[in-house]
DNA sequence: GACTGATTCAAACATTTGTTTTAAACTTTA
DNA sequence: TAAAGTTTAAAACAAATGTTTGAATCAGTC
């Protein structure tokens, strides 16, 4: 009894999305067989294939699925700070940074995600441009002109890259956050996201400081 | 005829860790199989098992050889700057990431083996303890050393945190660098690096700046 | 040249993989 | 209830995997 997040209410489409993801994100691609996502969605291997025709599409589903949601979390934050009262370079910066590096020391949070993502480039299945274009275009136009609209001695392509290098960043962190503890041990996790933040705005400002006039 | 980096000079147990250098930086430990190192190494399958114990023995001798290669190539990178004149930050930020992202367009250079780095993260085959002890420690010393002493201010700590955020930075480049260019196709890899650079100087001089007094 | 050890080779082995098949079970509709 | 359509189930399939085997070939030594 007491449902766990299996059978029942979910429907097998679904069960089998969750199990995908979960699995996909820690093992990978290749690292995952069908059988063990059936067995985690409780359901016959034959699934996998009736309901989306094979892995490689059920990947794909799970992908986009988890990528969007994703995404439009980080949009929204964006839109949160600038829509309030007056709106900082590091504002912005923190509240993306903290969404991301919040979880950084327990399973959940970004992280898998991010790894999937990861994974995505290394050997990817899905083609760059959509990618580009259909999940991650908006997030960058509107974190870009945010950065921006902060920053006005900024440029346009400018901002992009800073973007990048944030995203860098925070990226290294999650992967490498174990060998951040072994060299570092007493870094906590608020720590290391006041240490971007201050690092990204220098260096953001760096161009915004040449270019204001 | 013609030596064709196969048979004749080297011996089949370099031929099989170069063979493998190659294949398990393009496609990672699950997808490269013996049978394709061998055919590689033009060697029977047999022999990664009569000369390495097996696959996995192989890899990590393989990352070994290889990973000591890229720091050690880093580290005399780091002493030549050091050992200048008037060495300043930019000197070396610069020195460092134009050798990691020199052939970012080519095959070769240092793109695989950073490729390799990440998905030893995602997918361990090494202790981490090993990796960071006997591979990345001295290099990760060395650099944090030279930084602080190039930034007076800056404290053993910090300086250990803006190498991190410089390798994130540079590692995002290596890793998305399709995705730069499907943004901004009229970035040219030196304007990249001197963006970089530039950020990361910034970023590091942030701190520097507050604590020299 | 014959013996000994090291190396190479093709074949076989046992698993695991993604997919397909075919029939049973269930749900819906008439 | 009976027929039709949908979903589940177990089994079978072919292909690929890492590893092992045992004989063939090569190298060096007596």
């Amino acid at each position: 009894m007491a449902s766990e997040d299996n059978r029942s209410d979910k429907d097998v489409q679904e069960r089998l999305l969750d199990a995908a993801e979960r699995l996909f994100c820690e093992c990978g691609f290749k690292g995952t067989s069908i059988r063990s996502i059936a067995a985690a969605a409780d359901c016959n291997i034959a699934s996998v294939n009736y309901y989306f025709g094979g892995k490689e599409k059920l990947y794909i589903e799970m992908f986009r699925r988890h990528m969007n949601r994703l995404l439009n979390e980080q949009i929204e934050n964006i839109q949160k700070v600038m829509n309030s009262d007056h709106p900082t370079l590091e504002q912005l910066l923190r509240s993306l940074v903290v969404s991301t590096l919040r979880t950084l020391n327990s399973d959940g949070g970004e992280r898998p995600l991010m790894k999937m993502m990861v994974r995505e480039i290394l050997d990817p299945h899905l083609k760059t441009a959509i990618v580009v274009d259909e999940l991650i275009g908006k997030f960058l136009t509107e974190l870009r002109n945010a950065i921006v609209k902060l920053c006005p001695g900024l440029k346009s392509e400018t901002g992009l890259l800073c973007v990048y290098f944030l995203d860098g960043i925070v990226l290294h962190a999650l992967l490498f956050s174990e060998y951040y503890h072994e060299h570092y041990p007493n870094l906590k996790v608020d720590e290391l996201i006041e240490h971007i933040v201050r690092f990204s705005t220098a260096g953001i400002r760096a161009y915004a400081g040449e270019k204001t006039k």
